[in-house]
DNA sequence: GTGAAAGCGCTAACAC
DNA sequence: GTGTTAGCGCTTTCAC
């Protein structure tokens, strides 16, 4: 349905030359008669033009595309975070080619490549794995890239992330506050940056609260997952005897399978467990539990990756490796 | 860091014919010999390569592409149904390209448009209209076109969907069967086919339960919200001045809202308060009420989708706007 | 005011 | 066996 250049050239007797001005809105600076852009317009109005952005990256060398790494789309915080941010790069004329990473360093290797092959105009990733010491850049072509979610130190590209490790401690001290006496963090996926960085909030905030080490569990699994949950919980469990006082999950995953660990050993979740958690879920609010949760702010996070990386891609300043720290909010529910 | 061909090419003096071939392996078909493709090859391993994706999709028509258009990539489903089709495409060389529509038919007929100018090789849309007429094919360039979730009634494209009248008619027959003796519906965007046909098959299912008009009620909201279904709620409770004895809900947002209202005007939500939802969350499990969720499989819808999008893309077959219906799964909990 | 022409980096038919 | 060459559809400089 939709003309092409040449199709709307050969139709109106200009030249292609002239389409391209019109449509790209200089016509005036190339001093196209008003009667051409007129005709020019008309035809345009009623059958409509698609320019085929195949050809015209190639010539301009940009593709008003970004990528966008994460490690798995179905996971809420990116899901959200990728609308955002999907939100924002529409607004600037954008696409936005979100991809997952599966935790799989080879994955995201790949598919950095691939979007990088395709000629992105900007990166941004939620790493899985350290930056390879050099980054794919290749032909010169110097993409410019965000790195999100995850400081890893010797990281050479903008980090934006949540302050893990001040949320951390503030959900363990207010577990504390609510009556948690004994307390267990249940993490997945300790080798994830983030992760430490709850992990020295947690410590920190029991060291402060006085409590004694036997009062003070640290489980961690290799994946975050409802099973890794799950099989902690079980640990937990099989160690004590019985539910633990209160516990802290690193993920909305982690949570679910511990909670399925003590409504299938219990019968149910017994409700004086006080529950933490990192990333919000709208059913966490009718969980008889007290139910603490660190929310990111994953517009504010959105906003901070596009802008930075706007400003990259226009080339306004140098990249600066440095770090972008947004704060995070305590929830209490129940 | 990685070469371009004609990198290759100059860096081991062959011609940038001879490095295609070998790259796309073809060496063989096109007799080059063994001592350039090992000459080639081992360049190729030390120094890699990123054939430019751009000049390639120009030559050859066809970009390794899909694109995807879905109402919102932050509803937990149609995540989930992008994650499994991107693992899909990944495994045959595809970048599956994910963007939103809101819901807003102007913003799909933009999404629809971008992906085409930029070359999709097949394009699969959860529709929030009904397709255009005559959808926007543009010069001929004749893309496989599959549609999800919803059927119009006039689509001109196989559409893949659950079956969602079976299932509002189970799980409402389900919750008539634990002892809802009377039954309220409430829906987000009633003009949504999926959401036309669970209402069938909720009529249906109370029609047969011999409920009389005054024990079954159903009300909608024009949007798929949490506050929707607070307001619906609200609605039910002023007119009754209680809780209903059973909601069935439109999806998780509208039965997050209708939660926080009970909460709201009770202080809990009333354990016996039988709850029927569309769409799965992990902490479901965990509320004291009996939950009945229809469970749709992100997986077999992903995969069907893309048998047919592959089948399409291969043009051996002819396109035949039928409807592929998916059965659901009824979880009963608690 | 408008158009001709070069060329973006690749592929593939064809020539040698 | 390997290289030459003609484009893919667009943008943009420069000539008229």
């Amino acid at each position: 349905m939709a003309k092409t250049i040449s199709e709307i050239a050969e139709a109106t007797g200009y030249s292609r030359t002239t389409i391209t001005m019109v449509l790209s809105g200089r016509a005036s600076q190339y001093r196209i008669s008003a009667r051409a852009q007129k005709i020019i317009q008309a035809y345009v109005d009623e059958h409509g033009v698609t320019i085929n952005q195949t050809a015209r990256n190639l010539k301009t060398k940009r593709s008003q595309t970004v990528g966008f790494i994460v490690p798995d789309i179905a996971n809420a915080f990116f899901a959200h975070v990728t609308a955002h941010l999907e939100g924002l790069c529409r607004a600037e004329g954008l696409v936005l080619v979100t991809t997952s990473s599966l935790e799989d360093p080879e994955t995201e290797k790949r598919a950095i490549d691939s979007l990088l092959a395709r000629g992105v105009d900007g990166l941004v990733l939620a790493p899985c794995a350290p930056r390879p010491p050099e980054p794919s850049r290749k032909r010169g072509r110097n993409t410019p890239l965000i790195l999100i979610d995850r400081a890893y130190p010797e990281d050479q590209a903008p980090v934006i992330s949540s302050n893990h490790q001040v949320s951390a401690h503030l959900v363990t001290r207010e577990m504390i506050a609510a009556g948690a006496s004994r307390i267990a963090f249940l993490c997945g996926h300790p080798d994830n940056p983030s992760i430490q960085d709850r992990i020295e909030g947690f410590r920190k905030a029991v060291v402060e609260a006085g409590l004694s080490d036997e009062d003070v569990q640290l489980l961690s699994a290799p994946e975050d997952s409802a099973e890794a949950g799950h099989a902690m919980m079980g640990q937990l469990m099989s160690a004590a005897g019985r539910a633990p006082p209160a516990i802290l999950c690193s993920s909305l995953l982690v949570l679910e399978g511990a909670l399925k660990r003590m409504k299938g050993e219990l019968g149910a979740v017994p409700r004086d467990v006080i529950i933490g958690t990192f990333d919000y879920d709208g059913l966490l609010e009718f969980l008889p539990n007290k139910v603490f949760v660190v929310q990111q702010d994953e517009e504010a996070m959105a906003r901070a990756v596009f802008d930075l990386l706007l400003q990259q891609m226009s080339g306004q300043k140098a990249i600066k490796p440095g770090r972008t720290i947004l704060e995070t909010q305590l929830v209490h529910l129940g």
